[in-house]
DNA sequence: AACAAAGAACGAAACGGTTCGCTTTGCACA
DNA sequence: TGTGCAAAGCGAACCGTTTCGTTCTTTGTT
């Protein structure tokens, strides 16, 4: 059974109010100070925060909800979200929707339940009505990469359809008319990718055989799998634009087992540039998502929420705009 | 602000205790459930789980705190364990940290601040200072896959130098003598790995030259760099062993990009079956962790020390077998 | 018909903090 | 020496639950 303020007051004579003043920075006669100081030490004293949030209605917590633990992106992306809680004081609480709608809204509830201050969502459900719970007890949630169907949230992510469209403007700069892409089908960014993708190809005049056109899940075995069925095409593209981390690494290692090699006879450019262009040869082209200051101006967005601003402001969408990582992984055709 | 249970009190008429027996399972007359389920959903009522914590001491939630959320390895293990506490009706609480002992430290005092009622650690730290505020807080915990300095600690994980030593058995087997290891050096399980290798060169009476041992970080790049180092030696090896996932899939990628071929001119036993051999040729030979047995045993360890099993009883130490994925990434020689 | 026993409902006291409004203290100044 | 004022301290109410001991109601028994 821990310390509780009225140990304390046993201790030092002092009132409970006098107490808590102090814990929250109050000022306090010196002589005061010291001897709260030492019962504190003393007893091992700390604050229940069950007992304070009750009370505050806050708990100096956010919520981070990601559609899977399991993503690299996403271990990424908590990495430096809660480097940037940490600092501003704020505690950390990670959930995992195991990319189950069900879950994420079970997931959702759970953080409300909580009383934490304020929550950052990577979503899996494309409609926002989870997000109820969090509306009706006025928890500000920001969205991060992916939006939602109603664009009535905070949100910060970057233009992936521009991202992918000025990133084919490479390939196609080079020289490449014969341009396959892989894709995930099913979620946000994949979609918006591959439309970036639709873009270029139109806009250059250029047609995309459905062979070309490889949408599907968002993992490295289709990537895998779809890099090497488009090597085995009768006509294989010269080049492949694959929209996300998983998939590249998938693709990459395709490639790597067949005789074909990149870029002599298969140009490659890919999506979000974790570990692996620090250690493939031939050096990746990448598009690389500013994932730092993503993470940075989510936690930012989301403290002018908890600290004041009105609710019903408007929400915000922060659009950050990607860069080319160059590499070597792009031929120049005649 | 969201109802209260005198809120239902006010629509129903019922007391405040009759209200709380309710929601907690308890017997009601029928026309007073009917009553209070009705008043129930009309107010959005849900529980305050501050509140109940504050007086029960329990918030069915435990924390689960890993070296570091980035880790493939940790993202598997986490998606396990939040399934298998989920089913038994407990929240999860994930917190990161960071590699680094003053993120742990402080994650597990925020953990324990929260009144989780158990936490599970896969640690970062080698001695058990960082658990005392647990220990005073009666909180259990259980570790997983890595062990701390004193063993007064319930554990899950596998028998590391066992699993190693057998492992090595297939590579002797099959005729090598000139086995490299790369592992690394600065975690429990990197080091016990590398010993039942010792274990077994010693035991089949073979020397481990000094540039046969590569011993560093637990990282891709590690994997990578040491690979290509060993390819580029005098006396290239013919078998390197690898000692987890991630210096695994680097060694992969590096002998890809060589003109030596797995297995014809290089045989590889690699460690922690995750994406990799799903998508990779030739199929690795894998020593492959019973991922979510440990989970599910660490679940149970610690859901037995949570209710009532005293905390006197000697802490448990769970060793789970391994077993060899089977693969074709070992050449057999003469 | 009287009474015991079981089952429901109830009021009030916790749980461990914060905060409001009031009292006390200490000190500068006239 | 008396006055006024700010700073520090204090008691008590409150946050939203659970739980304990008690009272009320119902049912079954003799």
């Amino acid at each position: 059974m821990p310390a509780t303020i009225r140990d304390i007051r046993r201790m030092t004579g002092l009132s409970v109010a006098t107490i808590s003043k102090y814990l929250n920075g109050g000022n306090v006669l010196p002589e005061n100070r010291t001897k709260l100081e030492a019962a504190i030490r003393e007893l091992h004293y700390e604050v229940n925060e069950l007992a304070r949030g009750l009370v505050t209605n806050r708990t100096r917590t956010v919520g981070v909800l990601v559609y899977s633990i399991e993503s690299l992106f996403n271990g990424t992306l908590l990495r430096y979200l809660g480097e940037a809680l940490r600092r501003l004081g704020y505690g950390v609480l990670i959930c995992d929707s195991c990319e189950d709608e069900e879950v994420e809204a079970q997931s959702l509830r759970f953080l409300v339940n909580k009383k934490v201050d304020g929550i950052i969502v990577v979503p899996v459900s494309h409609r926002s009505d989870f997000l109820q719970p969090a509306r009706e007890a006025g928890v500000p949630v920001v969205l991060m990469d992916r939006s939602l169907d109603d664009e009535e949230h905070d949100c910060v992510k970057i233009d992936n359809r521009m991202a992918a469209f000025r990133a084919m403007r490479l390939l196609l700069e080079n020289g490449h008319r014969k341009i396959a892409v892989i894709c995930s089908a099913c979620e946000y960014t994949g979609v918006e990718r591959c439309k970036g993708f639709l873009d270029a190809m139109e806009q250059a005049g250029l047609p995309v055989p459905d062979a070309y056109r490889r949408c599907g899940r968002h993992a490295m075995e289709y990537g895998y799998q779809s890099m090497k069925e488009l090597l085995r095409l009768e006509d294989v593209p010269t080049a492949v634009f694959m929209t996300n981390y998983e998939i590249t690494l998938g693709a990459v290692m395709a490639v790597k087992e067949t005789t074909y090699r990149c870029p002599d006879d298969i140009s490659m450019l890919g999506f979000d540039d974790l570990i692996l262009s620090q250690v493939v040869e031939p050096k990746m082209y990448m598009v690389v998502q500013p994932m730092k200051e993503m993470s940075e101006r989510a936690v930012e967005l989301l403290m002018q929420r908890i600290r004041g601003r009105e609710a019903e402001e408007p929400p915000v969408e922060i659009l950050l705009s990607t860069r080319i990582q160059e590499g070597n992984s792009i031929r120049r055709l005649a």
